[in-house]
DNA sequence: GACAATACATCACAAAACTATGTATTAAAG
DNA sequence: CTTTAATACATAGTTTTGTGATGTATTGTC
């Protein structure tokens, strides 16, 4: 496993609910390349990964699916719940207060007596 | 598992890595200590994570250990390696950088056309 | 004397993402 | 037209990593 994929875990699910709120309405596959598109390449979520967390925040109503044909394929597409939509909010807050502690603790010096 | 707990993974080594850096000698029990001052209790270093995490850095040559009788009492003192040094650098400067993508990532507007 | 803090350690468990695999449609390339 | 890539879903088994529980023992505090 490499370092971008260490440090993935936790967030999946935080990242999924945060482009449903920016969007409204995507499906998976779509999800896969906005996280490429939006990450430069580095971060790319794998499917292995990304259904069964769909799958898990909509057994938790946290978002709720619509399927549509495209012509013979289908397409499963994601909304946030009024639930979900709280989920989201709060999960992000979270995930970039975690994401600044985070960095003053990788960058701060860490000896005591600084002064 | 808490969401603090989860944002964790893959974070543990780098910052063991880290705080070695910055003081050139720890022993485990201060890490965990220092890691809580840092973060304002926030992030709480488990004896259980961090002494297998330490075994493995020790194992794969990034860290030397040094034990030292304090009366009675064994404490291990860890410092980098030169190997451990390079390997320090680079997973501070790949956390960094992860950090600011997944930043970029939750914080950017993820419609198209945005302009 | 009891309790909290210091200080090490290990094991069974859980969570989360991955790889590999599978199915199937549609678009592009040769 | 045929092969390959991209689109689009899905699941099973494996791996990684941290946790909780537990254990041992010393030292400081009330």
């Amino acid at each position: 496993m490499n370092t971008s994929t260490e440090l993935l875990k936790g967030t999946l699910s935080t990242i999924i609910l945060r482009l449903l709120e920016g969007n409204g309405k995507m499906y998976g596959y779509e999800l896969t390349q906005r996280v490429k598109e939006l990450t430069g390449g580095k971060i790319l979520i794998k499917e292995g990964s990304l259904y069964p967390a769909l799958h898990k925040l909509e057994a938790d109503g946290h978002i709720a699916a619509e399927s549509v044909f495209i012509g013979k394929r289908i397409r499963k597409y994601y909304i946030l719940t009024a639930q979900g939509s709280k989920v989201a909010r709060q999960s992000v807050h979270e995930l970039l207060d975690f994401l600044s502690t985070m960095e003053h603790l990788i960058t701060t010096d860490p000896r005591y007596g600084m002064a």
